[in-house]
DNA sequence: TTGCGTGCAAAGGTTTTGCATGGCA
DNA sequence: TGCCATGCAAAACCTTTGCACGCAA
């Protein structure tokens, strides 16, 4: 396991900072680079792009692929116990393509049966659920 | 709901024979592009898309966003009675990268649990669990 | 001093769009 | 005839890589 040293650098804390006191729920790279370019900052895509791998390998941030060929987006996890978004599910409508967060422990047991029934562990940080909404199901009667 | 009307056309028709007849169980673009230029046929990528985007439309085929960045995955679906991948969960290791096909119907317990307590009607066929599978977590210790 | 961090430019890969032509209904 | 399908080329989009310079340890 030989993880790479990450400096702690300038835009590590500001990214890390960002996340916890101005980002909301998802954002993504696109959406940390434009924030710190208005504000008269000059950082570059690239090292955007770095340092947020390098906090998702931290485990400060996680990361989700909502779609393909859309951006990915970020969130902040947090250091352990002041984690907030540890035991987070997403749903994902695919008509509205609204968000929805669910802090639900009824959903944990959906892990225990993978564990205990197919071996596999999973991941409910990178786990988007797919399907209509609320709203939109009304709405398409 | 002014669905647009798609021809019954060569290409459509070769492209459901081959998802029928030919195809593994994850296809990407790239795939069926190659499989009818290495038959000699000339194919376009666009084709390949549009004509993918159709059937996915239909119901014929089902597509899945494994990870940003990578191409999308489609699977036949089958019409209606015949549809083989209906109850099909996908579990991706985020380690070695495997694709798991679960055909379990206790995890249908997840879709009530969500349509009943969150009002949010679950697509099994276009949400992938993201995790670490069994050889991998074997190898991890 | 060493090696990672940074920014720019350029490349990479996937998917979409413009346009003229051809085919289905 | 009218509208969609097709193929090529080009563009759009997100992300990664090469390189020279700067900064943390």
């Amino acid at each position: 396991m030989s993880r790479k040293l990450n400096y702690k650098t300038k835009w590590r804390d500001e990214i890390e900072r960002f996340f916890q006191e101005v980002a909301k729920d998802h954002v993504t790279a696109a959406d940390v680079f434009e924030y710190f370019r208005e504000n008269g900052y000059t950082i570059g895509m690239t090292t955007v792009y770095r340092q947020l791998d390098n906090l998702v390998s931290d485990g400060t941030l996680n990361k989700y692929t909502i779609e393909a060929g859309s951006p990915a987006c970020y969130e902040y996890a947090g250091h352990g116990a002041d984690a907030p978004g540890c035991s987070c599910f997403h749903c994902k409508c695919e008509i509205c393509g609204r968000l929805i967060h669910l802090h639900c422990d009824e959903l944990k047991m959906i892990q225990s049966h993978l564990s205990e029934h197919h071996n596999f562990t999973l991941n409910p940080l990178r786990t988007v659920f797919y399907g209509v909404c609320d709203a939109c199901r009304e709405a398409r009667v």
